[in-house]
DNA sequence: CGCAGCAATCGAGTTCTCAA
DNA sequence: TTGAGAACTCGATTGCTGCG
């Protein structure tokens, strides 16, 4: 939009350092930069007239100026907060801050920031895992469940004239309890499984093997004198 | 649509501050 | 005293907006 020259950044840069120094040495430095810039620039002004619309032109560019490093001060100073706020919210930011008096430099609170978020990142993979542990764990057991829950149902329609109200439901729980406490016994758990079709297997297996009519009679029978006693 | 004005942002140089 | 980091300053650039 400015339309830049041909000339290289770097010698452009000197040229400003330059021109800045010496704006810096002289007493009023606005109009030593605006004599120079008039040398070269379309603006360049011979009567007194023009010399009146020149100090305005000073004055508004003065004031230009201000606006411009007032807005320049806003905005390192939105920075700054930014910064302070990262310091507080980063934990080894915060900790660090607390035991010693010196502030944290802006380098250290962005790799200390960059570490935490690291280490945010590692902890949610590691519980996305843990996760997906317990979601397999919930299945099986619903899986369980509703074996269970139709064994139940079979054992009721087989035996249609059993009047279960005559128990109350505590010691039933007791009893079965108790039941699958002497079961589980004879079950082998430390053998290592994959997969939950691995672990039916072996669970079935052992059921056909231990939990058949007879060993469940005697086991039931050993558990109700044991009550009664 | 092109232009001017403006604000926000950036990059670089300079100055200031402070701990070692 | 010195070096590092922060703050200040300035010019350049960019994107947005209103106007003719």
């Amino acid at each position: 939009m400015y339309g830049r020259t041909e000339r290289s950044e770097k010698t452009e840069r000197a040229e400003r350092t330059v021109r800045r120094a010496s704006s810096n040495l002289s007493v009023n430095g606005v109009l030593e930069v605006n004599n120079s810039s008039a040398q070269n620039t379309d603006c360049s002004l011979t009567t007194d007239d023009e010399d009146s619309d020149n100090k305005t032109t000073i004055s508004y560019k003065e004031r230009r100026r201000e606006a411009h490093t007032f807005a320049e001060q806003k905005r390192r100073d939105a920075i700054k907060r930014g910064y302070e706020e990262l310091q507080h919210l980063v934990p080894t930011c915060a900790q660090q801050d607390s035991l010693s008096s010196y502030k944290l430099s802006k380098a250290t609170v962005l790799q200390k920031s960059i570490d935490y978020i690291q280490f945010l990142q590692q902890q949610k993979k590691k519980q996305e895992e843990e996760l997906q542990v317990l979601r397999k764990e919930v299945v099986a057991l619903q899986i369980m469940k509703s074996n269970y829950e139709q064994m139940v149902k079979l054992h009721q329609q087989t035996q249609p004239g059993l009047n279960c109200n005559q128990v109350s439901d505590e010691v039933k729980l007791s009893v079965f309890q108790a039941l699958c406490d002497s079961l589980f016994i004879s079950f082998d758990s430390s053998f290592d499984v994959t997969n939950f079709q691995e672990l039916s297997s072996r669970v079935f297996a052992w059921l056909e093997e231990h939990c058949n009519s007879r060993n469940m009679k005697d086991h039931a029978i050993a558990i109700l004198s044991q009550l009664k006693r």
